[in-house]
DNA sequence: TGCAATCTAATTGCGTACAATTAGATTGCA
DNA sequence: TGCAATCTAATTGTACGCAATTAGATTGCA
């Protein structure tokens, strides 16, 4: 009698598809984020900063969930490109506050194009999309505890 | 008039989650793979292997998503530590054989208990998570044009 | 006040990822 | 047959991604 091992076939793994998608999907964003001279990791970050003009490192990394060896030489480029400034708090030397430049501000109107590029390569339903938002979330609320 | 940038917001993002979640996912599965001596990458070569015992670095990299670049420095880590060998095939000198070894197959005794395990990190309903498999399996399809 | 505990960003080391290029093998057609 | 086109894996270079450690700042309590 043979032990089952079919729970270890690729075919019946929920991360391999999450892994797979997320890698395939990034992908897909690089000829249009190579207009901007922006990787996705960097776009991310731009996001953050488009909305919220300065954010400390932690916080950054918080809501992107990354953490300081990943952001501190990617802040860097962003900085040696002119689209950030990076100052260690006054209030608090510990914290170092990431602010958008004019010029990392005005990125975000030929970034505004992206999203809308991006739709086109997802063939999902609304719906699908939604549902498919909806449980993602749910997982990265419950997976890190 | 301010002009509509919501569609640049991180929340309003579906990539962002995916992005995050599969690294969350992976991330979860490292205490467990530490116990195997595997990162999470060589944990699914090794699930290929497990099941098809013989396989080409063409053949790997398309079930995987993953190119040459990613392969050879992983397959020559799993060689040296014995659970593949690489061999070139006699009948084509291009192709690259990759095989599982005795003690390769041997570790799939091991690494059954990882699956179980995981499935108490996903805190989603059985329908929820075969949902969330469909829509990544229908993403992961169209995406890659 | 004094100092141990804690906090924050930076650094280091290892392992992916992937685009672009290279080198060698094979194929198909003139 | 001969050779150009194609195929395959390996290599190179850039950019993450994260665990572990380090260094400096701050806090809280004895």
């Amino acid at each position: 009698m043979e032990k089952d091992y079919s729970a270890l076939k690729l075919e019946n793994q929920l991360c391999f598809p999450l892994y797979a998608c997320s890698k395939e999907v990034v992908k897909k964003y690089k000829p249009y984020l190579d207009e901007l001279d922006l990787t996705y990791t960097q776009y991310i970050t731009m996001m953050v900063l488009w909305d919220k003009k300065t954010v400390n490192v932690k916080e950054l990394g918080e809501e992107l969930y990354l953490d300081s060896g990943t952001l501190t030489p990617l802040l860097k480029k962003l900085e040696s490109k002119g689209y950030i400034v990076r100052e260690r708090s006054k209030n608090d030397e510990r914290n170092v506050l990431v602010s958008i430049t004019e010029k990392g501000d005005a990125l975000k109107d030929e970034a505004i194009e992206v999203p809308y590029k991006m739709v086109q390569c997802v063939h999902l339903t609304k719906e699908e999309a939604q549902e498919l938002y909806r449980l993602l979330h749910k997982l990265l609320d419950t997976v890190d505890d």
